[in-house]
Order: C-alpha cells, then sequence, then structure tokens
DNA sequence: CGGGGAGA
DNA sequence: TCTCCCCGG
C-alpha cells in the first residue's frame, strides 16, 4: 500500500516528534489508513477480529474510539479524511488486490481449520476488507463524538494532504508516503499515544513514536528540485497506480535515475518505455492534480453520549462500563479545548 | 491498538 | 508506581 519503499531513502528528515508538539494541531487523518491498521491489529492471536454478537467485525470501532480519545486528551485536533470515488488510474490495482484477498481468506480458513493460528492470522491480517457499513459506523461514531470528518470526492489520502497544503490542517496523517507525493507539507506518521507495534512473524513488539516528516526536508535530504522529482522517483518505485514500479530498479537506483536524467520521461526513453505498464507522466499529473475539494467550516461539537451508547453497547456489544468511561474522558478532553468552537479558532 | 488488572 | 500481559466484541 502507497509508496512504502519511499521511506528507505528519507533519513535526517524524518524526526521523532513529541506529541506535546502537535497540541493545539489540527492533523488531517487518512481515515482508510486508520480503520485498516485497526483492522490489522486488534485482533486475537488466532486472528479473528474483535466482533459483536451478529459476527460483525468491531475492531475499527475500537481504535477509532480509544485512540480518538488519545489523541483529543493531548490537545490534538484529529480530522477524520474517508475516501470517495477511487481515480480510474488504481481500478487494475484494485481489482489486484480484491483477488489477492480472496486468496488470502480462503488460505487463512484453511490454516485456521488445519490448527495453524500463527499462519491464520497472518493471512487474516492480508485478507482485510473495509465495508461500507465499517465505513458509515465509523463516520457516524465521529459525528457523535462531536467531531468533524471530511468526505473526500476522491482519494482520502489526497483530500488530507490538500488540507495540509491549504493550511486548514497543520499536517497531514498516515502511514504512507503519499500525502508528501500529494503535496502535504508535513506528514506525521505513527500517531499514536502508547506505540506498540507487532513485529512481523515474531511474539515481539517495538516501541513506535510519532515522526514528523517534512516536505521540504525531504527533498533537501534527496536533492531533488522540486516535488515533481520526487513524485518522478516514487512511479519509478512503485506507486498504487503502478505497484510494481520498474522491475530490477530499486530505491537507490531510481534515485540515482532521477537525478541524472532530471525527469520520469527521460528515464522511460533511457530504460524503456515498455517496462511502464501505466503511462509516468499520467501517474505524475494525477498526483500532481487529484480530485480535491474545498472543505467548509468544520465544527467540534459536544459528544453525544446517547448516539455512542445506542452504536456501541445496544448494536455492537460494547460493555457499557467501558464505553461509559470513554465517554467520560471524551468530555474531559473536549472541555479542555472549548466544547464547541469552529476548527479555525485552533488555528 | 489500547485499557486496566496483577504482581512486583 | 511501574511493567507485563491478557482481553476487548
Amino acid at each position: 500500500m502507497g509508496v512504502t519503499e519511499l521511506g528507505k531513502l528519507i533519513n535526517e528528515s524524518r524526526q521523532e516528534i513529541d506529541l506535546a508538539k502537535l497540541n493545539g494541531r489540527i492533523i488531517s487523518i487518512d481515515a482508510y489508513n486508520a480503520l485498516y491498521q485497526f483492522l490489522a491489529s486488534i485482533r486475537q492471536p488466532d486472528g479473528t477480529p474483535l466482533m459483536d454478537s451478529r459476527g460483525r467485525v468491531t475492531s475499527h470501532l475500537n481504535g477509532l474510539l480509544y485512540r480518538t480519545i488519545n489523541l483529543l486528551e493531548n490537545g490534538i485536533k484529529p480530522v477524520y479524511v474517508f475516501d470517495g470515488k477511487p481515480p480510474q488510474l488504481k481500478q487494475t490495482e484494485i481489482e489486484r488486490r480484491r483477488q489477492r484477498k480472496e486468496e488470502e481468506a480462503h488460505a487463512a480458513e484453511a490454516a485456521a481449520k488445519a490448527g495453524n493460528t500463527e499462519e491464520a492470522r497472518k493471512h487474516s491480517q492480508r485478507a482485510i476488507f473495509i465495508t461500507d457499513e465499517m465505513v458509515n459506523d465509523s463516520k457516524e461514531l465521529l459525528t457523535a463524538m462531536g467531531l468533524p470528518w471530511v468526505q473526500a470526492p476522491g482519494e482520502g489520502e489526497a483530500e488530507a494532504a490538500f488540507m495540509a497544503e491549504r493550511g486548514k490542517a497543520w499536517a497531514a496523517g498516515s502511514q504512507d508516503y503519499d500525502s508528501l507525493l500529494f503535496g502535504a507539507p508535513r506528514l506525521v506518521r505513527n500517531l499514536t499515544v502508547t506505540g506498540k507495534r507487532k513485529l512481523p512473524n515474531k511474539r515481539e513488539y517495538v516501541d513506535v513514536k510519532p515522526e514528523l516528516i517534512e516536505l521540504d526536508k525531504v527533498l533537501r535530504e534527496l536533492g531533488l528540485r522540486d516535488r515533481i522529482q520526487l513524485i518522478d522517483l516514487a512511479v519509478l518505485i512503485g506507486t498504487d497506480y503502478n505497484p510494481d514500479g520498474v522491475p530490477g530498479v530499486g530505491p537507490q537506483r531510481a534515485l540515482k535515475l532521477i537525478k541524472e536524467y532530471g525527469s520520469i520521461d527521460r528515464v522511460a526513453k533511457s530504460v524503456g518505455l515498455e517496462k511502464f505498464p501505466m503511462d509516468p507522466i499520467a501517474i505524475r499529473e494525477y498526483f500532481m492534480k487529484p480530485d480535491v475539494i474545498e472543505v467548509g467550516e468544520l465544527r467540534f461539537n459536544k459528544p453525544d453520549e446517547r448516539t455512542i451508547m445506542d452504536l456501541l453497547v445496544r448494536r455492537h456489544d460494547f460493555s457499557e462500563d467501558r464505553v461509559k468511561g470513554a465517554i467520560e474522558r471524551l468530555r474531559k478532553s473536549m472541555d479542555r479545548t472549548g466544547g464547541s468552537s469552529t476548527l479555525d479558532a485552533f488555528m
């Protein structure tokens, strides 16, 4: 997902950041990215996610509730940005992912039947898909919590970056680096309070700290002229729109090629255009001009306790005591930062 | 992932 | 008070 390989080239321009430094700041969070993380990590050892009595997955609601409250308690204003219609460019990749998830779901089932819980967990984590119902419940929860959220016309990541570029948000929040390609001046990764992440294939956990990545610093570190060159670099490595990148070209060689030739079209002429199943210039243009909208006034309101209880406790079998405790924390954090106020008040 | 109880 | 670890739905 996203341009994960780009991270291998980024060192000095990646800085750990204290949560306190984010106090009072708005972060436009890629909702899909966040929900995906919750669905991947909030699981039992055998890979079973949290579910209500009707078998509906609830891991995303659990994660969304507690993480959002944690952010608010630290004075951070999260604004979740939901995906709209994916661009045409992404269609083949979407179909490819759907097929792979189907296979992984079968593999998970088989492993579970064979009693291999580790395998089952691994495969079921790769089989995650986010349903409309999950998205709708998440939006309902956020609204009931008194938080604004944004419906992007296209990619949520693009809209979140646009909000950061326009100063609607201080930074974009995501695990992917795509926000930088979409023009976010700042990207915050690992936006968690008690960051613990499971190491792949191991039982160990490592501490993860929030990190701030600034676009201009990245360009300087890599020695690139502008964002267009960064996009060109990413297209060589592989993006959501050309996931394989150019076979045989890794991050290091891609950087060298962009510096040597200056742009992706010149690189393409050199390495051969047939190495690009998708038109690299079309991908670049999409990153430069994605489908985004100006967001209207965003408002933080008092939490609606009734609706939160109805959604989580009555409909999804959360424990009444736990949710009450969460609402209490939510109320306190909202009071401290001003329960009902416009987004502009925090700028 | 994150809460909170157990045990030190 | 702190760390570890189980459990949430």
